[in-house]
DNA sequence: TTGTAGGCGTTATCAT
DNA sequence: ATGATAACGCCTACAA
């Protein structure tokens, strides 16, 4: 009834099989030249203790903890939820654990989680997008910590990355709409601050209708939180426009879903009144009436990539720098004709 | 050019401030009984050689790691992911780092998990519901690890807890069914094994279903795995019986959406031909047309709740072995009177 | 108030 | 192949 409930130590176990404690750890730590009899013996007291090794202290040892952290902007949007559960189960695998901190697209906050997590002790970091403080990429360098950012573009010396484009399939969705006869175009995107995402997908829309000679007027982008709610508030407000636009173009699959609730509720039918598209191909945008014209990013994908690349990386493997995936757009039935052509028709 | 990039240690700040280790840590965990004068000396020489404390050693020292462990069955449940994001925004605040791992409703997996994070080392661990195996508080106990449990309302000496009632929002669901004139009813669910809180609402639906003089027929109860397709499927095969249900509780929203969809697919109105609730609240739930009847789940709230509660049991404060929250049912437009009882009339 | 020295539980470098 | 023993980086009695 002692107050530390007596764990046992390597010591312990050493004693009990009548080893050194060298000989316990070349055990546990399966390496060569140890006899089967020593082993055997060893394993045997190991099982009937129910030793459980000390990780912290084996972490001191050898100077590797075991896991490593993924900062995040937020967790309550799925595609990163949806990620972190595909970079969590492979890192299980490769035996890691997760560290997990959110900064709200706060960049100031990433650099505190981060020092954080590096005080803490991580043998690796996952960043998410290009958009980072100098003190980030300080720390990592001064630390020495490897890390990988994800999610965009962007070949940068500093910034080894397994993203996708974000302008790209941004620009396809917007020539798509072009190329169904739709001039007066409008955008609902998330904040673009801190969010070099945001940003590129804003930059790809732009280009597209640009070279097709159409301008994106200033009170044709409506900047709104992330949320449903918020993506029908921006629908109403693009709707008391004259013209109205007849297609959105959002930032992400749940403003478009906001935009698409709003249309309905005004009365305009999708697509034939007003096109709509998303980024993300959540689970749900299939499943909308109509379905969701959108870009589908392969977050569980780039979170198993994320796990594969810095355990290499971290066992000292020469990785790429680079690496790109693909995020194809889907189109479904939520883009149709521009209603002018429908009727000039 | 050094293989190791020469990070400061403790005994640096020590020489740069002209005192001893001891002083030096002092200032670190400002402890009392220092000397502004030297308290200053030491700060100095600290922000100078830009010295970042050694976690791992620390902690070897404290015996105190700074983190903490939350074990849920999956992230792509946004109803998980709300709950890790205010637990990780909490635990910052308390500054402990949180771990993450996820075990897909596979008890053993949970073991597994559960071995790694006390081996990895961790002040406190998070568990999701209360089915678990008895290994897994084996583990706790021997460990003696403070601990958690959410989401269910079971009172358990050996499981101190954060949740709410399944059963009872979901008997009032059904029992609000039941007063619409419903009697034929249908169930959809998530696998009830290794999962109580699917239990629990089951039990919760049948329960009032009985009270009410109407028995749940097996072939009422369809099981279906978590998903949109999974829930449509579901409905498809129950409007194959005869007589068709005129209601269906199902066990959570994102299967409610799926049948919401099968449903007017098959050309059935909500609610005039068809009742349908969820459970969650989802933040589409009140966005879908009808808006979802449902049980509004305080996700985040349980987070912060589990945050605070277990920091304060770490301190060694007494703390309520069980604490609930309300898990309010909210009806919305997806339920509606019996369509005989509408005819009849 | 400040300093000295031993300990936290493993690993890893030497010998043997 | 196995065994001593010195790190690993910090904390904390205990001493001064």
């Amino acid at each position: 009834m002692t107050k530390s409930s007596q764990r046992f130590l390597l010591e312990d176990v050493a004693r009990a099989a009548a080893v050194s404690t060298a000989s316990v750890s070349r055990v546990l730590n399966n390496a060569p030249h140890v006899s089967e009899r020593l082993r055997s013996r060893v394993q045997a007291a190991i099982d009937e203790l129910g030793y459980v090794p000390h990780g912290t202290a084996r972490a001191l040892a050898t100077r590797r903890v075991g896991a490593i952290a993924a900062l995040v902007p937020t967790l309550d949007n799925p595609i990163f939820s949806t990620m972190i559960e595909g970079l969590e189960r492979r890192l299980k695998w490769h035996d890691y654990r997760l560290l997990i901190a959110t900064y709200h697209y706060d960049l100031q906050d990433e650099v505190e989680a981060l020092r954080g997590m590096i005080q803490q002790g991580v043998d690796g970091t996952i960043l998410v997008g290009h958009d980072h403080l100098a003190e980030t990429l300080r720390l990592l360098a001064l630390h020495d910590v490897p890390y990988l950012s994800c999610w965009h573009a962007t070949r940068d010396p500093d910034w080894p990355t397994i993203g996708f484009e974000n302008a790209t399939p941004a620009c396809q969705l917007a020539e798509h709409l072009v190329m169904l006869g739709h001039r007066d175009i409008a955008v609902v995107c998330a904040p673009t601050t801190s969010n070099d995402r945001a940003r590129a997908r804003l930059k790809g829309f732009r280009q597209a209708l640009e070279s097709a000679g159409i301008s994106l007027a200033p009170e044709h982008v409506v900047t709104v939180e992330y949320g449903i709610a918020e993506g029908s508030l921006a629908l109403e407000r693009l709707m008391r426009l004259t013209p109205r636009p007849s297609a959105i173009l959002c930032g992400n699959d749940t403003l478009a879903f906001g935009v698409m609730l709003a249309a309905q509720k005004l009365g305009l039918r999708i697509p034939e009144d007003l096109s709509v598209t998303g980024f993300d191909d959540l689970p749900q945008a299939r499943f909308m009436t109509p379905a969701l014209t959108t870009v589908a990013v392969p977050a569980a994908d780039i979170g198993t990539c994320l796990a594969d690349t810095l355990v290499a990386r971290m066992k000292g493997q020469n990785v790429p720098h680079y690496q790109q995936m693909e995020a194809p757009i889907v189109i479904r039935g939520s883009t149709g004709p521009a209603p002018d052509v429908a009727t000039s028709s």
